[in-house]
DNA sequence: ATTATAGGCTAATTTCGATTAGCCGTCAAG
DNA sequence: CTTGACGGCTAATCGAAATTAGCCTATAAT
């Protein structure tokens, strides 16, 4: 990684801990192993540093979103693989969005520091509330429809569904970003989460044992 | 208010929007309408002012856990209360909850400062993550373990019952923190959480319609 | 009436961190 | 082989805020 692009990842590690304003660009240089005025050669100052942070989290945004909708648009073809989700693999996904989320070290770092600075912009804010919650709801909102419109959950409200799918995982990440000590706890708890959820909205018997889905219905 | 405590409010009102670094102390003296020297007569310096805002925070954390722990003891006295709880009353329920950490002002500022400046200081991010959901967490969870108990609702397990009831309250409250116009979006969807919660969790059909309940069960 | 104290002000002073100036070595293109 | 641009360094400089000095008035207790 050339220096220019580490200077980026050093100052977003920073950023994300202690909040723009408490970093100075001497503890980026250092951290890049260089000196303070040498950040200049590569940008023109430290805001411009930040706006740089910010461009590449939305390119990235937009080539994950990309990804995303494609899925989307494809899903509806993936009926067939939602019809025959079992349990287990409703907490593999579960699990999948949440470490994913906890442990990819971009998306990680971009959410707390957003979380910090969120207030000083609106735009961060607005970044922040797409990216975490808005996408996410709306990304398991469709795959939570196909698993209504295939039978495999009850025809309730696929919004609030959605909502009381996504909201409990969105509040043990933020304990996690908080205390991450608490992470195997909070796995614990995701497990479980999903399994009450299963159980509540699951539409037959057979659906709430593991593995032995799909007996009555399919094609 | 004496200028003393103004200082505070001004001062945690500022840190609420834009975080401590961002504010200067010329900005909490313009407020309470002084100038930047005068506030060194109330305090030795801007992180001692700070610090008092924290030392207050703890206090009245204090005695609002009091009553809280208070109710809880009586709980289970009140148990004959909660047997007979309708779905409106769930919402109203519901909706002080949300309400009142949205709009109390103190409360508000609070988390919101505590949002900001959470990264800075792990004792912060702990006490955030007392008041906003542990704390929340472990009194509803007694309100709905009595509810089981006087078999209104099935019996599910209540930790998990209680993420279900409370997580989606907590997102709907970042997102009005961070988007102030979506209040009235998220208090429809606050109502339609509650409703959907109670369908899924109510023991008796009767209870599902509301203001009809309690016919058979009581005395 | 006298005086001590609380609390306000203006005018420095201090501090600290961002930024600029200007120098230097390396290395690739002509 | 020489030149220019790239990227690094040290030593200023700048600027913004925090903090201090020192003065003033009102008021309340002696």
């Amino acid at each position: 990684m050339d220096t220019k692009q580490r200077i980026l990842d050093e100052a977003l590690t920073l950023f994300s801990e202690k909040g723009y304003a408490n970093v100075f660009v001497a503890d980026i240089a250092e951290k890049v192993g260089i000196k303070a005025p040498s950040l200049y050669k590569h940008y023109k100052n430290k805001q411009a540093i930040f706006d740089a942070i910010i461009e590449e989290m939305n390119r990235r945004f937009l080539e994950e979103a990309g990804n995303l909708q494609i899925n989307g648009a494809d899903a509806t073809e993936d009926a067939e693989i939602y019809k025959h989700i079992s349990e287990e693999q409703l907490i593999t996904l579960g699990n999948n969005l949440f470490l994913y989320f906890l442990h990819d070290d971009y998306t990680r770092r971009f959410r707390k520091m957003l979380t910090i600075e969120q207030f000083h912009d609106k735009k961060l804010a607005t970044a922040y509330m797409k990216q975490y919650v808005d996408d996410p709801l709306s990304y398991q909102e469709i795959l939570l429809g196909l698993m209504v419109s295939a039978g495999v959950l009850q025809t309730e409200n696929v919004e609030i569904m959605t909502l009381h799918f996504y909201a409990p995982i969105y509040m043990l990440l933020t304990i996690c970003d908080r205390e991450p000590e608490r992470e195997k706890e909070a796995l614990i708890k995701l497990e479980a989460h999903i399994r009450q959820f299963n159980r509540l909205y699951a539409r037959n018997e057979e659906i709430i044992q593991d593995n032995k889905i799909s007996r009555r219905k399919k094609k």
